[in-house]
RNA sequence: GGUCUCGUGGCCGAGUGGCUAGGCAGCGGUCUGCAAAACCGUGUACAGCGGUUCGAAUCCGCUCGAGACCUCCA
């Protein structure tokens, strides 16, 4: 069975093909630098982290971009805007390069933590601004644009005689015009539904450039058309983002890629699902977003304590990706268990004693991990069956279940490249101590061993307490007792 | 108001015309000095009302409820 995504274009799972047979091409828009990063980005980077290291694994050559919206987005409507970036440093008095720089940082540390892998290019807006007067001037050129007061503005009628606008989000040029909310401000544009592909910059606007026509920034979702084009050619294979962006930004970058190149920029797109918080989308503006470094730590209202960031993604794998997800402590900490239980048995596999024959299918296990990720990469399903291969693993260990010695192998490799290399999962905890640490506790535990010979209860419980109050735990077992940090 | 999505057992969450994922919690058991862990067993859930069908949680219609987008948002 080979791979099916899930196209939000044709609204249905396509045969995953690429442009050039090995060689990938994907673009996600990234955060918009200007304020700490929530629970919300962490869906798309481990959304398209899982993409990314499938088509690896798979063996296609990924070039992953990644942007960082630093410039260009407008705090309210077009004309009584102001840049957000410049609106925070406003505020903070600070230069709003500090501002993007800082909040980069934080971007990058935590969707680290969350064990993301880098995209291999993670453009600017503002380091493209030539880019995109390019494509402002090549989109003129075209006659799809028109300049008022040193701001140019798309032409979606004009365009939707040539381009389909809106196929993307499923409306017409009438529905969107009927509901498009009057702002301010509009009489600039022909049209309500006209959108900047270049701003004017007001006198107080601080971020801005020189163009053609006269000083200003580029519009709300130029950069996208712009460096995706750049770095992955005028149509590449998978567009990726948050389902809040389907309208109007995909929209527009699909407008502005056919009215610049007269073709669409992606062949697949798609959208993550939102992550809600008591059945409501958990968003910046609606002031009930929790940030992954309170995750981390637990310093938030609605946290009864911290969570560890691979339980977060856990959390959010648990999911399918075009589903939301509802976030709850209770929720969390469910994850959090059932995490423990998928990384142990992972451990466990190294110290297993094999058979001469096996008792269980493990290519028939191997067989429905594919087919789980090939059917537009169903985590859940996936990890589904590989709680099946936990209950192997830990009945093998107890006796009542066998593998030979090459099923074994296959397992363990089976484990690496599901658990480790493609959901990017790894142990919560600190790697198991240093030499001494282990030389301690062998110590300790020949102590309390000694101990329970001598039925010295006490004694033995005692240790084991004292243990678990360092977050070691103790295992009692046939074949005596082990250790390990808990999580 | 327009467009769209969804309503699954205590919780989270898959699936989707008949074979009734999985995790967490609960209950019973095995193991254990006691624990922990693990393993075994256990829940007959799919908002409501109609319709299609031999058969629907899954298809269709209606009702109720929730949410998303239409404005920056992941």
């Amino acid at each position: 069975m080979s791979l099916q995504i899930y196209n939000t274009l044709s609204r249905k799972k396509e045969v995953f093909k690429p442009l050039h047979p090995t060689h990938v091409g994907m673009y996600v828009c990234g955060p918009t630098v200007y304020g700490d990063p929530h629970l919300g980005h962490a869906r798309p980077a481990i959304t398209f982290d899982i993409v990314f290291r499938y088509l690896q694994h798979l063996g296609f050559k990924v070039r992953y971009v990644r942007n960082i919206t630093d410039a260009g987005h407008l705090e309210n409507d077009a004309e009584v805007g102001e840049d957000k970036i410049a609106k925070k440093a406003r505020l903070e008095q600070l230069e709003p390069m500090e501002v993007v720089q800082y909040y980069t940082l934080r971007y990058h540390q935590a969707i680290e933590a969350l064990n993301c892998l880098s995209p291999n290019i993670e453009p600017r807006a503002t380091g493209h601004i030539i880019e995109q007067i390019e494509m402002v001037k090549q989109i003129l050129e075209n006659e799809l644009a028109y300049e008022t007061n040193g701001s140019v503005y798309l032409d979606v009628n004009k365009y939707n005689e040539k381009y389909p606008y809106g196929k993307l989000s499923g409306r017409n040029l009438e529905d969107t015009l009927e509901n498009t909310r009057s702002l301010d401000g509009q009489d600039e544009k022909k049209s309500p539904v006209d959108f900047a592909i270049w701003k004017k910059a007001a006198p107080e606007h601080i971020m801005r450039w020189p163009s053609p026509w006269g000083e200003g920034f580029p519009g709300w979702h130029l950069e996208c058309s712009a460096m995706s084009s750049k770095y992955l050619g005028d149509t590449f294979d998978i567009h990726g983002g948050g389902m809040d962006l389907v309208f109007p930004h995909h929209e527009a970058e699909i407008a502005q890629s056919n009215a610049c190149n007269d073709c669409d920029p992606a062949k697949f797109w798609m959208h993550n699902n939102m992550i809600t918080i008591n059945g409501k989308k958990m968003g910046k503006s609606l002031g009930n977003a929790v940030n992954l470094e309170q995750f981390f730590t637990g310093n938030h209202d609605l946290l009864e304590r911290a969570f560890a960031p691979m339980t977060i993604r856990f959390f959010i794998l648990q999911a399918h990706y075009r589903s939301t997800v509802d976030f709850s402590n209770e929720a969390l900490q469910a994850a959090e268990k059932g995490m423990a239980k998928l990384m142990n048995a992972y451990e466990t596999l190294e110290g297993i004693t094999v058979s001469d024959s096996s008792t269980y299918d493990l290519a028939e296990l191997k067989d429905k991990c594919y087919a789980a990720m090939n059917d537009d990469f169903n985590t859940p399903i996936l990890i589904s069956h590989l709680f099946d291969g936990v209950r192997i693993i830990n009945s093998v260990k107890d006796g009542t279940e066998q593998l030979s010695a090459n099923d074994l192998d296959d397992l363990k490799q089976l484990f690496q490249t599901f658990v480790i290399d493609i959901l990017g999962l790894k142990p919560n905890k600190e790697e198991a101590g240093n030499d001494l640490t282990n030389e301690l506790m062998d110590i300790v535990l020949q102590l309390r061993s000694k101990a329970k010979e001598n039925k010295d209860w006490d004694s033995a419980d005692l240790i084991r307490e004292e243990l678990n109050k360092l977050n070691i735990q103790v295992k009692d077992g046939k074949e005596g007792s082990s250790w390990q940090l808990k999580n």
